[in-house]
RNA sequence: CGGGGAGUGGCUCAGCCUGGUAGAGCACCUGGUUCGGGACCAGGGGGUCGGAGGUUCGAAUCCUCUCUCCCCGACCA
């Protein structure tokens, strides 16, 4: 049983200055975590406590898919210089020197280390499938930590990393972890969503993400209250409704009018009397592109319907950009000739395949089609109108480059889309071969022919889980957690312990439910009730055995963190009282 | 990396504009009274005012540089 009064448990009245998140907040204010500095936690007692639970439940449900490995948390630079990673990943490693002068760098991820044992150790397609996984700290520089335990430069991450013969073995690992997700996120208490995401520049083919809705969240999910479909918005689609044409004017081609000073969708829109949905959207960038070791930028132009934004993920997706950025003035004069707000697809120098000379014109798909739109000419203060499509300008690529937005139809069953923040608690990610590929881990098939084996890789962040939680359980008084993962099942608040009997009751009553199986903190502490109530409904404890007051009858009550609720329990049969909640 | 904000006792903050040698509440220690929703009274301990340099008779306060943290953006296999 452990006692409160010897124990560390640093709570606070008041939330740290820096803290804007509820779950950043309360870790603080509980004394489960302490900051040592931008995105680096000490995590004390409570949370460590809380942490270990959930990594029991995610090592237990693992277990049953595949093996934990330990996997250095340090490195050397040669199997990151072997897949390309080295420069790749860039900006977001830790990277040291030894005292020879080697290069070595933090653990963020492991598949290269995964991949370097894989291709020393299996020769044969009877050795697979194998999965492995790693409960462990992951390093990561981020550019910016941010809301407390949300975004990290340390963190505990369970990865797994699965090596398959060919495509089929890969659909099982893959759908294995979805269910082991599945199951690990229920037990702890969490209600979450498993979203299509965006495979990214990896090349993989199938990728899902398991998210948390919050507003604490970075990532913006869409989804169909009706049919169930969800989706990452960087990946999201949507059914679009037919939009009325404008009919044609004079001879029907593009016609120069004046538009002084109108250089904005709404402006142009307003002018013309007609609907943002008549204009074209002209955005400019310039994209890096590694090719190998060459690394060059291009220009990347993007058309879209003037009510839609273009999503920069589904664009460099498209364009194989490894960075987009906005063009800057001069650059918009050298492949427009004309200022931003008068930007339009007519006379560019459009290059007929991605990279080739000239400007890679993206169309958006949902401008397939269109006529006689109205867009930029180009020329400061004119604009065109009868531009359509096809018929007065070409492009490299057409491509679904838009965000969705909230209200459009579900592009499976049609009812109007939600958007709504959320947290990324875990991803899963057929990887394809690679790694394997460019490590150079091969395995004999069942005939003797050599073949690559496919991978998989699949993270789930630890303290997200716990971080989650409390942005979803959390009121002005403090935070409630599922008992699965709470430091303590139940906290025995011994409401005044100068009172010998009362104590000793307490005690009983802890030690009774220690019997039975529960984590108890007993609240032995020689502070004023108040003082213990609030403590107890600040640090995430599901349930308080409250003895007090009524002890004299033999009785003590059982409170509920959740509902804030009471009830009077008769003293022998708190444990059974207890484990029917 | 761009923009914004903040560093004063353990915590939350005032003082800075208009220089005169540091304060409040909470927390902590001692004694007393209290004891079911963060008690009260009395006494007490604790601060290189993030750091360096400069201006000045004198700097928490003005100037320069620098470090750190937070927020927005960029970024985020």
């Amino acid at each position: 049983m452990h006692r409160w009064s010897r124990l560390f448990i640093p709570t606070l009245r008041e939330a740290p200055a820096d803290a804007e998140v509820a779950s950043h907040k309360f870790l603080v204010r509980s004394g489960y975590i302490r900051q040592l500095g931008a995105g680096i936690y000490s995590y004390l007692f409570l949370g460590q406590r809380s942490i270990n639970k959930i990594i029991a439940i995610v090592r237990q449900e693992m277990d049953r898919i595949g093996q934990e490995f330990l996997l250095p948390g340090i490195m050397p630079s040669e199997i990151w210089k072997e897949s390309g990673r080295w420069t790749g990943m860039g900006q977001n490693m830790f990277r040291l020197q030894d005292r020879k002068g080697a290069e070595l760098c933090l653990g963020m991820t492991h598949e290269e280390v995964v991949t370097d044992i894989a291709r020393k150790e299996l020769r044969s397609y009877k050795q697979l499938p194998q999965i492995w996984y790693q409960i462990q700290t992951k390093y990561r520089d981020e550019p910016r930590p941010k809301a407390g335990l949300l975004r990290v430069r340390t963190f505990i991450m369970k990865d797994s990393y699965s090596f398959d013969l060919d495509e089929a073995g890969l659909d099982l690992s893959y759908k294995k972890h979805d269910q082991a997700y599945r199951a690990i996120f229920t037990r702890c208490g969490l209600s979450f969503v498993a979203v299509e995401a965006d495979s990214g520049a990896m090349g993989g083919s199938q990728s899902q993400e398991f998210m948390v809705y919050t507003d604490a969240g970075e990532d913006l999910i869409v989804s169909c209250p009706k049919c169930g479909y969800a989706a990452n918005l960087e990946k999201a689609t949507s059914r679009l409704e037919r939009v009325d044409e404008l009919a044609s004017t004079g001879d029907g081609k593009p016609e120069l009018v004046h538009t002084p000073g109108k250089a904005s969708i709404a402006d142009v829109a307003e002018f013309f009397q007609i609907l943002p949905a008549q204009d074209i959207k002209t955005v400019a960038y310039m994209a890096e592109v590694r090719d190998g070791k060459k690394t060059t930028w291009e220009p990347v132009v993007a058309f879209l319907r003037g009510d839609h934004s273009v999503n920069e993920t589904k664009l460099a997706g498209v364009t194989k950009a490894s960075e987009l950025r906005p063009m800057v003035a001069e650059e918009l004069e050298k492949f427009f000739g004309g200022p931003a707000g008068y930007l339009g697809p007519i006379g560019l120098g459009v290059s007929k395949h991605l990279h080739d000379r000239g400007v890679n014109v993206i169309l958006d798909k949902s401008l397939e089609g269109r006529e006689n739109m109205v867009a930029g000419a180009n020329k400061f203060d004119y604009h065109y109108r009868n531009v359509t499509p096809g018929r007065d300008f070409g492009w490299t690529v057409s491509a679904d480059i838009r965000s969705v937005a909230e209200g459009e139809a579900c592009p499976l069953c049609g009812s109007p889309l939600k958007i709504g923040k959320a947290v990324e608690v875990g991803h899963i990610f057929k990887l394809g071969n690679r790694y394997t590929d460019v490590m150079g881990a091969r395995v004999l098939d069942p005939n003797g022919k050599e073949v690559t084996p496919i991978m998989g890789c699949y993270g789930i962040g630890i303290e997200r889980i716990l971080t989650a939680s409390i942005e979803q359980n959390n009121d002005t008084n403090g935070f409630w957690l599922p008992r699965a993962i709470a430091p303590f099942d139940v906290v025995v608040t011994v409401t005044n312990i100068s009172d010998a009997k009362l104590l000793a009751t307490g005690e009983e009553v802890a030690g009774s439910l220690e019997a039975a199986g529960f984590d108890v903190l007993l609240d032995d502490r020689d502070e004023r009730a108040g003082v213990k109530f609030k403590d107890a409904d600040l640090i995430g404890i599901p349930y308080r055995i409250n003895v007090g007051k009524k002890a004299a009858e033999g009785k003590v009550e059982l409170v509920t963190r959740a509902r804030a609720s009471s009830e009077d329990v008769v003293l022998g049969e708190v444990a059974q009282r207890l484990a029917s909640q």
